[in-house]
DNA sequence: ATCATAAATGCGAATTATTCGCAATTAGAA
DNA sequence: TTCTAATTGCGAATAATTCGCATTTATGAT
């Protein structure tokens, strides 16, 4: 199968297709990394108006289409999640590095919490790169 | 050895020991549980400064005492940390339960990551605790 | 014990990210 | 095409956190 275009996406999560949600959800799947609202909105060319971008980005997360992150930074991040995937982060130059590494959330209910199922879960990793390691 | 003082613990990391400071860091060590920098202010019985109180933690935090979380929500919340864990969160009910499972960032390092060493990670899972689940 | 000094505090004002209220617009169903 | 609920745009409002600066305080040296 191809891959779906952003308006196939919103109508496949039974959203209606505006221009301003193609736009984003375009942006989001571009950057291929986490993206906060107002870089967003440059990268959108300024056109879109930032509350709208900010329920926008809302909508996708509820939707699961998109991957909310708070990091240490006061801001959220904002990633299209094709497939679920974690990061490794330098503190240094802030480079950003996929990794596959992940864990068994069904099995891990069981084995150490009283939870009977874990729906989602935030794992990032900070470093610091080989880059940045004189 | 007996547990240390939150002064003893100040001065052992180098760190004024200043009341504001120990009030912080007992009410972080009482509290048991991470909690928000206004909730701590609540928690000191009003007499604390709210910026002293940012600057404070801040200051913990850079020396490895407290663990900063940002959780879905747009507040920072700040734990004593005396041994390093995560936890489950249910999404209903806010209840927060320990978990001791980890993983081993060094191993990891190597076979997952091009970084030579993970310096600090974050983890946290979000699930509905069997309470809420009717 | 007193002093000197850098560090910490308190206060108010400033910033920043995010949300809200509401009138105007628009997508999609009928 | 028409109708209506959902979405947008705008500006103003919130909420969390930080900043600037004058004042106080902890601690090391005398
Ligand atoms: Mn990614
Ligand atoms: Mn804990
Ligand atoms: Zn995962
Ligand atoms: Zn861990």
């Amino acid at each position: 199968m191809k891959k779906a275009t952003p308006g196939e996406l919103l109508r496949q999560h039974g959203l209606k297709v505006t221009s301003t949600r193609k736009d984003v959800l375009d942006a989001l799947i571009m950057a291929r990394k986490p993206i906060a609202a107002e870089a967003l909105q440059d990268a959108l060319g300024k056109n879109a108006d930032i509350a709208t971008i900010y329920r926008t980005l809302q909508t996708l997360v509820s939707k699961g289409l998109v991957y909310q992150t708070n990091f240490r930074d006061r801001k959220a991040h904002y990633e299209y999640q094709e497939k679920h995937h974690h990061h490794v982060v330098c503190t240094e130059c802030g480079t950003r590095e996929e990794t596959k590494l992940c864990i068994d959330a069904k099995k891990l209910a069981r084995t150490f919490t009283n939870f009977r199922t874990l729906d989602s879960h935030v794992l990032e990793f900070f470093g610091v790169c080989n880059k940045c390691t004189t």
